[in-house]
DNA sequence: ACGCGTTACTAACACGTGTTAGTAGTATAG
DNA sequence: CTATACTACTAACACGTGTTAGTAACGCGT
């Protein structure tokens, strides 16, 4: 039915009247490449006229290049559904990756089963390099990438590796979201994580609170502990768990804005309120955060950017360019609206 | 430093003793191919012994399938910051995809100034087939596409093509949705678009507005209409500029929960209440629209189930399968929760 | 007349795979 | 004993491009 057959290089070759090399050398805009003017327009002319695209995979073969980033996310797919973070990411690694004339190909990888599945995507050569969101503590491919020295840019942090990442300090901005709390007079703290601990920024969080409570000399209870997988129903089961145990808390640090709104429901739904009977701080600070009842305080992340530089960086690694800052680390402030109980000053 | 040289099947028939074309024949598994089962062990150990994995840009070039699908947004890299839509899309298309052995892309297109790039990415054979989620009326592409059957799966519809759709009843919902408020005995209801209105969807919502206001006799009247773009900001200010204006409404057709998120904070920074002075009622039952306060009633469009079915219709398409029905449409049932000030029954 | 350098190209190889056509070797039928 | 059929492979081409090495044509100095 259709099949008009492909328009190859040789096809606007035959039909400006010159060799296949000359089209190539034309339309790549070689630099040494001497070719009289007028033959160049001819060429040009010939290839619009003929509407010719060269074909990707030929050009990928030769040239060893893909032009294809890869955004790794291990994770289950329905721990997607709801993310808020990586349509962030989205944003930024689109734009830059666009501008540079590269194509996104993204990989979920389910953490449990094939946690190590994206290796093929690498050996195939599909992609020219990584962009891992959230590394695990358990990925042992990210160990064999960094022997093989395959262009790896990580939006986390794995320790005993030294690939390159851009990242906040995690574990810093939690403690001084929950010095925050301290700050405000409340000395039963719960913390509810963002993921499961096998994810390094989960655990780092998760540190960063239990320092800054230990730094005011309070003790750590794990009664006061409870745990989310990235999305709002995580939270409210969370936080449902935490009001139904036998201990008391005046304030939680949720270590995910999307858990956090989730929580901020169970606590509306037991009659309680916020930040008068529990006072909230989040993390990642969401485009949704500002519009919750009350607006959520919370560490800002600039998700973004950390997308933009990863992707920056990665580009340049692409190039050739080495001998970059190895690691890139990003400020992430708290950001004080209402629901820490904080009066605003303005 | 690297630079192993890659393993390629002419290795792995090295190895084994055999030539390339029984290396093809073996990994690929080709049906009618009489293969010694021991050669065929043989094969397989050696392939294993030294990691060979095909090259996909050779095995594109040659096969002529890249197995990439391409998600193809019409949209500003901005505009998906906050998408939660987007998210939920992933889920169904990365789950369907992921055991297909196929790979996503992720094409985005500003909608202003270049319609029609991912024309490219098709002549480049980059992608062996298209998912397009939200056409828009200007988008000449993809009636190009329709004359070269080019496989295709809309998110949507758009009038005047023949494309394969998987979508909601727009209109329809929208006229749904719109018909409770008036149910509960609103006569002033306003309507805050979901995008602007080349968005084949945000036309068709705001007709289904249309529809029900004039099918209960009442007037429509410009000033209770604003405009969204997909972002809660834009909701923030749509909700705002009507709030301002010189007209009354006691409740407001949102025809986007991130939208609606926005207006409803705005409606609260006014100091009104939900739904006792303005009755909201969303659509998309995006995952966090039930943990708003109060949980936001709105039209659940299943947006997964949506992307498994565009694309596993799509994957058909790709094996040649023809002749399946066109235009799939999925229920979009109103989900109602405390944002409309229905009495909830149960 | 000859060598030499420059200009404006082109022939031919390489990239790594899938696949078609073919070929020795052995079993089976007449 | 010969013709046929089948088994278990392999040689060689094709896919469409980037690039290296080379070549005619021409001007120029001696």
């Amino acid at each position: 039915m259709m099949n008009a057959r492909r328009v190859t290089s040789q096809d606007v070759a035959d039909a400006a009247g010159v060799s296949r090399t000359t089209v190539s050398l034309v339309l790549n805009k070689v630099q040494g490449a001497k070719i009289r003017e007028e033959t160049r327009q001819r060429v040009i002319a010939a290839a619009r006229e003929l509407g010719y695209v060269p074909d990707a995979a030929a050009r990928a073969l030769v040239s060893r290049r893909a032009q294809i980033i890869g955004l790794v996310l291990t994770r289950r797919p329905d721990q997607v559904t709801s993310d808020g973070f990586l349509t962030q990411l989205l944003d930024g690694l689109l734009g830059v990756i666009k501008q540079s004339g590269l194509r996104l190909l993204i990989e979920i990888v389910d953490p449990e089963h094939q946690k190590e599945a994206y290796l093929e995507l690498i050996r195939a050569k599909h992609i020219d390099g990584v962009i891992l969101s959230g590394p695990r503590y358990d990925d042992d491919a990210l160990r064999t990438l960094e022997e093989e020295a395959f262009p790896v840019v990580l939006l986390g942090q794995l320790p005993d590796t030294n690939h390159y990442s851009v990242d906040i300090n995690n574990r810093v901005a939690s403690r001084i979201a929950v010095e925050h709390l301290l700050g405000l007079g409340h000395k039963e703290i719960a913390c509810i994580t963002n993921a499961d601990l096998s994810y390094t920024a989960a655990t780092e969080r998760l540190i960063g609170y239990q320092e800054a409570l230990e730094a005011a000399g309070l003790s750590l209870n794990d009664e006061l502990v409870g745990y989310g997988d990235f999305s709002p129903e995580s939270g409210y089961a969370a936080m449902m768990e935490l009001l139904g145990r036998d201990v008391r808390f005046t304030a939680a640090f949720i270590a995910s804005d999307e858990v956090a709104l989730g929580a901020q429901a169970a606590i509306r739904e037991c009659g309680l309120r916020v930040p008068d009977d529990i006072a909230l701080v989040g993390f990642d600070d969401l485009p949704l955060s500002r519009y919750m009842d009350p607006p959520l305080t919370t560490i800002s992340v600039p998700a973004v950017q950390l997308a933009r530089q990863a992707s920056t960086l990665l580009i340049k690694l692409l190039k050739g360019e080495k001998f970059y800052e190895r690691h890139v680390v990003l400020k992430s402030p708290l950001h004080v609206r209402e629901s820490c109980g904080a009066k605003l000053s303005n």
